[in-house]
Order: C-alpha cells, then structure tokens, then sequence
DNA sequence: ATCATTTGACCGCA
DNA sequence: TGCGGTCAAATGAT
C-alpha cells in the first residue's frame, strides 16, 4: 500500500477485508473487520466510504457488537451497533446463526448502522494520534502491529 | 516468521 | 441482472 487514505483509529484494530467499488460513487469502498474476531466471536464490522462530493469526508458505518478493544481509548463510545437494540444482540447466537444480529435492516426508517461523517485532512493519524493511543496500552505488546 | 494488506472472483440477495 | 458483500490467495512489510 503506497498511501491509500488513512480512516481515524476508533481504538480498535481494523482488518482490511475488501474494497469495491459502488455504483453512485466515484471512489471505492473498503470493508473492515476486527482484527482480534475473538475466535469467531467478535462481529465488529467497520465500512469505510468517501463521498463523491468531498474526498476528505469519510463515511465511516459501523456494524457489529465489539468485544476486542485493543487499548483503552474512549474515543468513540457509540451504542455498539444500532441494530443491537432489535436482535437483543447475542454474540453466542449469532455466531451459531451466522448470520450478523443486525443484517436484515436495510429499511429507510431504521438505521440499523452508525454513519459518522468526518473530514479528513491529508495528513491523518500522525504520530501524535497513535501515541496518545499506543500509550494507553502496556507496553504495546498487545496487538500493536502497524503503529508509526 | 508473522501479520496485514492487496486483487480477483464468487456468491447472495434485491 | 446487477450490486453489494465476503472470502480466498498471494504478496509485501515489519
């Protein structure tokens, strides 16, 4: 990877699982998942896609209950998945139905999926970012695997 | 050596 | 039929 654009660090590790492209859209989407799936427990999914309008704006949905916070970074402390609230989420269940908790919302009345927009200047996640971060965890032998 | 990332193809569903 | 999404394999980097 030369420089593809950095998505912010939620304080957990994403695993590029994918990129596609999508039709509306003039930039590729890239597909995330939990780097730690807890041994096929964890169901964080992170999409991250651009828009069209402004390149510097992220999309960020985030999808799936998550159970492998890498470090203690309260940055971001969303409900863990919207569609939590419907599915009564059950990590054991969903694993046995293999099916995620919150995958049949596509409805336009439910938004089953947290979208936040964020802008991005071309030098993201510097070193400063990473540190407060990577800080937090001891000695970053956690599962600091790419960091600065 | 290990882990993460990349690309392509395949599959499922709408 | 098309799009979206996911998996698989390969490669590169650390």
């Amino acid at each position: 990877m030369g420089n593809t654009e950095l998505p912010p660090d939620d304080g957990y590790t994403w695993r590029k699982y994918g990129q596609k492209d999508i039709l509306g859209s003039r930039f590729p989407r890239s597909y995330y998942r939990c780097t730690h799936k807890n041994y096929y427990g964890c169901d964080a999914k992170k999409k991250v896609q651009r828009l069209d309008d402004d390149p510097f704006m992220y999309e960020v949905t985030y999808c799936g209950s998550h159970s492998c916070l890498t470090s203690t970074t309260p940055l971001l402390n969303f409900p863990t998945a919207t569609a939590t609230a419907t599915a009564t989420n059950s990590p054991t269940a969903a694993t046995g139905s293999g099916l995620a908790p919150a995958d049949h919302f596509m409805a336009p009345t439910e938004q089953a999926a947290v979208s936040t927009s964020m802008h991005l200047g071309v030098g993201w996640m510097p070193a400063s970012f990473q540190g407060v971060v990577a800080g937090s965890g001891a000695g970053g032998g956690s599962s600091a695997g790419m960091q600065t």
